[in-house]
DNA sequence: GGAACAGGTTAACCTATGTTAAGACGGTCT
DNA sequence: AGACCGTCTTAACATAGGTTAACCTGTTCC
């Protein structure tokens, strides 16, 4: 039997022990894909507080999840192709915060049912499906050191190598950056700065050659400087091992 | 056959959906505890990086999540008994963090293997476990929320609500406040300040009667107006119902 | 073409918080 | 008792970042 090429979740845990499942295993993923969708404007796919029978995966595009407060947006978490966004749905049933698609996305839906049943009779896929929720924890903790240890400098910096080194799991990072389809305002959302701020900040690290953002595209000019502004370590993203990049 | 009174386990997601268990799983979850350790000084008991093969429970006092960073310790999460605090290496092996017991504790572990069998044998157990970890990562959000959104008296003043529904969740919070291990310093690690401006916000929260910190014990002074500093809204706590305090 | 709009940019000013330094309080060890 | 130590407390000063208010692009829509 020829091997099948999985069109909509290859990139699920691509980079990092998607080689944990078998070829039978990544076969079952696929085809729990019921349904897929395709956004061109912003579009919120989950609303806090939904109660839901399905779960999304990311499969094309950059989704955001958000919680507002005070009429403000913020950004908890950022996603790129191949995360099973909002599995946490699965065990959770209602999510508390936003689902929302940047740009132009891809999504495919897979049924609560479906899960139950890999629940069932697949442990070693379902380990991994739990594995890639706690994967998210893991970000969610960096992200936490990275507001309490760093000053706006530093989160755009940080933010930027994590971009980056995700990206680069999945096969999407260039050579030296990335298609990053974030306004100002919401790099600020995502760093818990003001828009104002961010641009300064912006402005800053391109003057100063380490990273330039402009017209959604991110070009790292060195990443040594980037990694040691933002106090990168890559470890807590669990990847296989050297990046291609390197 | 009478109910037993899991005396290791019984806290374990009380007060949120551990009705989702029967007594059958309750009892095989007590039984996977195959050891259990106390520690009266401050305690490393696991370190970031170690690979492990076994989980750990908390039965009794404090534990911290933190991250060390350029000489400082970042506290990126907290818990009370009744959380199965690394679950998360069940499935990740090795933690990117360290995890530290807080003033004497109690824990029991459980082997990766015992998880195994659960996974293997007992679909909705495994989910619950799953489910477990997911209010780590909504606990984590919300975190992050706090950061990005608060200033330091409403990150102290959220924390002490959080904490406040939390151990009532487990019955161990009381009438107006909880018993609460941490120093002023450790309190700044958490909130993301320095600990001389958690000096100030301690002394502002108690001058403005809302909440008093003062050896070990948390006082909640008025609690509608913590609630509204704090911009706290216990939803993504995901508990049963209305809080026995309430 | 002009209006409307979203994003980006810059400046002036103000406040929350960090930094450094020093002293006070309460334990514990010898 | 005396010395030590961690914790708490306060003060003076410096700075990152928030706030408000403009203005400047480029784009879309009529």
């Amino acid at each position: 039997m020829t091997e099948r090429d999985y069109p909509l979740t290859r990139r699920f845990l691509q980079g990092r022990s998607r080689e944990a499942l078998s070829e039978r295993e990544k076969g079952i993923l696929e085809d729990l894909v019921e349904d897929v969708e395709r956004f061109t404007a912003p579009h919120v796919i989950l609303e806090r507080g939904d109660v839901v029978n399905r779960s999304t995966i990311l499969i094309e595009g950059m989704i955001a999840r958000i919680i507002a407060q005070d009429g403000k947006r913020h950004i908890v978490a950022l996603h790129v192709p191949g995360d099973f966004v909002d599995l946490h749905a699965f065990a959770l049933k209602r999510l508390d915060h936003d689902v929302v698609s940047i740009g132009t996305v891809q999504v495919g839906y897979v049924t609560h049912q479906s899960l139950n049943r890999v629940l069932e009779t697949e442990p070693n896929l379902s380990r991994i499906l739990w594995y890639s929720t706690l994967l998210d924890a893991a970000m969610h903790r960096e992200w936490i050191l990275k507001l309490e240890l760093l000053d706006a400098d530093g989160r755009l910096a940080h933010l930027c190598a994590e971009l980056w080194h995700r990206l680069d799991f999945v096969g999407l990072a260039g050579e030296n950056g990335f298609a990053l389809p974030l306004t100002q305002k919401e790099l600020s959302d995502a760093c818990g700065t003001t828009s104002i701020h961010m641009n300064r900040v912006v402005r800053k690290l391109r003057e100063s050659g380490i990273v330039d953002i402009s017209r959604g595209q991110v070009t790292i000019l060195d990443r040594a400087a980037l990694e040691r502004v933002g106090r990168f370590d890559a470890s807590y993203l669990y990847g296989d091992g050297p990046l291609k990049l390197t």
